[in-house]
RNA sequence: GGAGAGCUGUCCGAGUGGUCGAAGGAGCACGAUUGGAAAUCGUGUGUGCGGUCAACGCCGUACCGAGGGUUCGAAUCCCUCGCUCUCCGCCA
């Protein structure tokens, strides 16, 4: 959510930078109008509500005195009536100013490049060497399922399409990543490990930006207002929901593993074999909470700390700085790490890291003192995916495939893979 | 699932219709005292929103789990919901 003081003084300038976007915002001409009622009806109500005050002083001494108060109570029945309608009123404006204030996206970055599709996204570097093979390489579903490692289809069976079952050195191969991923941020990389709720409520799915927006894309929980979880981001970052933390407890850094539940609502048809887009995947998240000054220096160091996976894993890929057509709702600027995957051809998504800056704290009242006695700032919110584990295994199976339909296990992953050096 | 108890400021805790943003205590900050410290004493100590100000601030309003309601007036009464705890049932 935008700061909404700032947006009155500089709507045309945040508009502007809003439409590079290439989103519709005609709605947002609404907010000067809804700003406007909406301070007009307080300062009504409550110049309303300082007479109520004072009267009733008056009624309670007059009463004491056994002295007779009933015109004034009269007359204040009178003011109530007017308040009451007068707060009806301004809880319709809030809740439509509200809505439209959780529907406006954060402005992009000064850094994030402008653009209009994809393809204006900008490589920032590029790491490995892209591997050639000497005979026709598989995408990862054939040779997966020719190894009976992943079946995709009984658990289309079981549950429906875009669900999967992993077997034996594969879900081998799954848990060892999650173990790998988790060690190395736990450990190397400063993060404290969280294991979450797999379902939120309505005010943390609104807190991180899923809500109210994007509800189609959710999983909801039926009987209860529960959502499954699309990301760790959502429980963890909500963990400090309407706090106000001190100072030296910033920079708050975890990493958590989660299943993730999307309803991947308007891609049907888009990858439908493989690992790339299942509607439960394993993710390991880094979330950072840190003061507002530090943030795009956190991005760097926390989008290294997902590309350390793929480099420890020797698994090539590119960093790509997102445009702002590419940005998602939530980020002012946003990475994303992109892994060689041969049966495309081409490098696909695996990390997505991102700075909010105050956009989800301001959501969800994250704020911080720098002092004892001073005034509370929102804090700044990072995540990135580190990484996303069903598309690790996808880029192993194919970039560490062999001609014989077998595929080496990557080093770092030989002693979480009980010793084993090859999946055949 | 059933029965009961509770939810008050950073924390503990009082308050069952009227100068209650809220007694008292602890903590914390500042000051006094001290050679220094402890103890003691004094002062201060929340957040949101609106207005005003160059700014410190000031004024108003709201907030005692959340949301409604009753009333001239609600922390206090009523309703709905959430959470915590205890007992019973069930259960990995």
């Amino acid at each position: 959510m935008l700061d909404m003081k700032m947006l009155r003084k500089n709507f045309a300038e945040v508009k502007e930078k809003l439409a590079h976007r290439g989103e519709d915002l005609t709605d947002l001409d609404r907010f000067g109008d809804l700003d406007e009622k909406r301070r007009d009806l307080i300062a009504e109500t409550e110049q309303l509500k300082a007479k109520r005050n004072e009267v009733s002083k008056q009624i309670s001494l007059l009463k004491k005195e056994k002295k007779n108060a009933d015109d004034m109570i009269t007359e204040m029945r009178e003011v109530g009536d007017r308040i009451k309608t007068i707060d009806q009123e301004l809880r319709q404006v809030e809740e439509e100013l509200e809505l439209l204030m959780l529907s406006i996206p954060n402005i992009p970055h000064e850094s994030t490049p402008i653009g209009e599709t994809e393809d204006d996204n900008v490589e920032v570097r590029k790491w490995g060497e892209v591997p050639s093979f000497d005979f026709e390489e598989k995408p990862h579903w054939d040779l997966a399922t020719e190894l009976d490692i992943l079946d995709f289809e009984r658990a289309a069976k079981v549950t429906g399409s875009r669900f999967v079952f992993y077997k034996g050195l594969g879900a081998r191969l799954e848990r060892a990543l999650i173990n790998f991923m988790m060690d190395l941020h736990a450990d190397e990389h400063g993060y404290q490990e969280i294991l979450p709720p797999h379902m939120v409520n309505r005010a943390s799915m609104t807190g991180t930006g899923q809500l109210p927006k994007f509800e189609e894309d959710a999983f909801k929980v039926d009987g209860w207002d529960y959502f499954l979880i699309p990301t760790a981001e959502v429980p963890v970052t909500n963990y400090h929901r309407e706090e106000i933390l001190k100072a030296e407890e910033l920079p708050k850094k975890f990493t958590a593993y989660s299943s993730n539940f999307r309803s991947e609502a308007g891609s049907a048809g888009r990858d439908t074999r493989g690992l790339i887009r299942q509607h439960q995947f394993n993710k390991v998240e880094l979330v950072q909470l840190v003061k507002p000054e530090d943030s795009y220096q956190v991005l760097e160091e926390l989008t290294g700390h997902a590309e350390k996976v793929l480099q420890l894993l020797k698994l090539p890929y590119r960093v790509m700085s997102m445009c702002t057509a590419d940005l998602g709702f939530t980020a002012a600027k946003k990475y994303d790490i992109e892994v060689w995957m041969p049966s495309n051809d081409t490098y696909r998504e695996i990390s997505s890291c991102s700075n909010f800056e105050d956009f989800q704290a301001r959501r969800a009242g994250i704020r911080f003192r720098r002092e004892e006695k001073g005034k509370p700032e929102f804090v700044h919110t990072l995540n990135g995916s580190g990484l996303a584990v069903g598309r690790t295994v996808s880029a192993i199976i194919e970039n560490y495939q062999q001609e014989d339909g077998t595929v080496k296990v990557p080093e770092v992953l030989v002693p979480y893979m009980g010793g084993k050096t090859v999946i055949q």
